[in-house]
DNA sequence: GAGTGGTCTAGACCACTGT
DNA sequence: CAGTGGTCTAGACCACTCC
């Protein structure tokens, strides 16, 4: 591998690794690396844009390249539905109580920020397979940014759907300025009489793409996890589908299978 | 956005999208390209570097870029620890039956096919936080290389941790030349008397590295999946880690989450 | 305005593939 | 061997940030 940008980006990942270079701290200007490294500034830059990838610097237009400081981790565990559940019949003092922010996004961090924003839209061939209605139904969309405020960029891009029919008959549903609902998507299930009965969840990931890059906040090269959550009722309707983007580099999904005893 | 390689790669993105360029087809070269779109041969690259990201297209050193063939999805859910217990207690003609390849990756498929290697390491920092045992505690290590064999690439990347000193009381164990072993990890731990009460899974996505992207034939740019399997026992002990690496456009995770009937 | 990274050019030469 | 993509050069100019 005689690669004159692997074996720059090796160097520096090494300068990195050993703490040679603390987080925090910035690198020489690009034209001063390559001067350096003996090489021109689009190969350096090739090497740069791997350390990107791999989370270990974060680049800023007109000002540098970082060695990036440690991330926060958020985890966001399955054991949060049941926990949704169980307070979807409380009364709403302890709703309340119990912290609003967190949502039926299922993350737990301090200082969670969400914001609302509500749609009619018609279900597309995908939405219509999966709530197994006709394409065309009437859904409601609900999108959601997610803030770690402490942090700097939004954290994760939710969409959730829901069949519009179904909701109608609570008018307090279909109103944003409701948001954040006490007690999250199981209770405003629950006005409606309906009861989950799992939640499944699929897993994928992949590039972002350039608008979802922009609105993230997030450095070239990095992956998000592509996760879609389906509620299922009691009668084995599917009553709501949430589409979540969520950065890979600072969120971890821990899914806990119990398994029948012998 | 008026960026050169975003107009070009919006471009050539709906013509694979729209149909107009064909699964399979190769595109022009990329000189060719780059005339037609009056720029040059980097920014060209630049353009294809993005498609190629988000899977669109391949590209074959030497050959040419091509439209990218639909690929087979694999689904992995974790209703498969289930049935891996159950099938752990079967009469081992019985379990021979029900396959032997899908093992504890939990992959369903036909065509499967995997190799095994076994080795001796001491734990790290990481792994005996995770047992809970002293760092340098001897693990037992079995690499999985997974393949498709319809398909092209190897599959996915598995590595298995278990406590060397538990593991000892059946030689059998530590012998690859067993695997594949019929019923899987699930019945391994039987043999000595160890039942498995639940799985933990942690995701996170990443781009792969450099050594990942040969070993699983993937294209630049695109994510891996990085999962980490924990088995805890009826006694509180974690008995097996399992590392997988599944990239992440083939895949598909699926965890289904049942909750208590109000 | 000075300094930074972002985009782009117009080439060169190398490595790989198929004939 | 011809044609392809992979790597690299040595610049240019633009966009952004901070002083």
């Amino acid at each position: 591998m005689a690669k004159t940008y692997e074996r720059i980006a090796d160097a520096l990942r090494q300068e990195i690794r050993t703490g040679r270079m603390k987080p925090g701290q910035r690198l020489p200007a690009e034209t001063a690396l390559a001067k350096e490294h003996h090489t021109s500034v689009p190969t350096m830059r090739d090497a740069l844009a791997e350390l990107l990838a791999e989370g270990l610097i974060d680049k800023r237009h007109g000002v540098g390249n970082f060695v990036r400081e440690r991330r926060q981790r958020v985890e966001r565990s399955n054991a949060r539905h049941q926990w949704e559940k169980d307070r979807a019949r409380l009364r709403e003092t302890e709703r309340l109580q119990t912290g609003t922010t967190e949502h039926d996004t299922g993350l737990t961090a301090p200082g969670l920020e969400f914001r609302a924003h509500y749609r009619e839209v018609r279900a597309d061939e995908d939405l219509a397979a999966v709530f197994s209605v006709p394409v065309g139904t009437r859904l409601l969309r609900r999108s959601y940014r997610t803030f770690l405020r402490d942090g700097d960029a939004p954290f994760h891009l939710a969409t959730s759907y829901l069949v519009h029919a179904v909701v109608a008959s609570n008018p307090d549903l279909l109103d944003e300025t409701k948001e954040p609902w006490p007690g999250g998507t199981q209770n405003q299930l629950l006005t409606l009489g309906i009861e989950v009965d799992r939640v499944v969840e699929r897993v994928t990931a992949r590039p972002p793409t350039w608008e979802e890059a922009e609105e993230l906040g997030l450095q070239k090269g990095v992956s998000v996890i592509r996760l879609r959550k389906i509620s299922i009722d009691t009668r084995g309707r599917t009553v709501e589908v949430s589409d979540l983007l969520i950065p890979g580099d600072r969120t971890e999904l821990v899914f806990t299978t119990p398994l029948a005893r012998w």
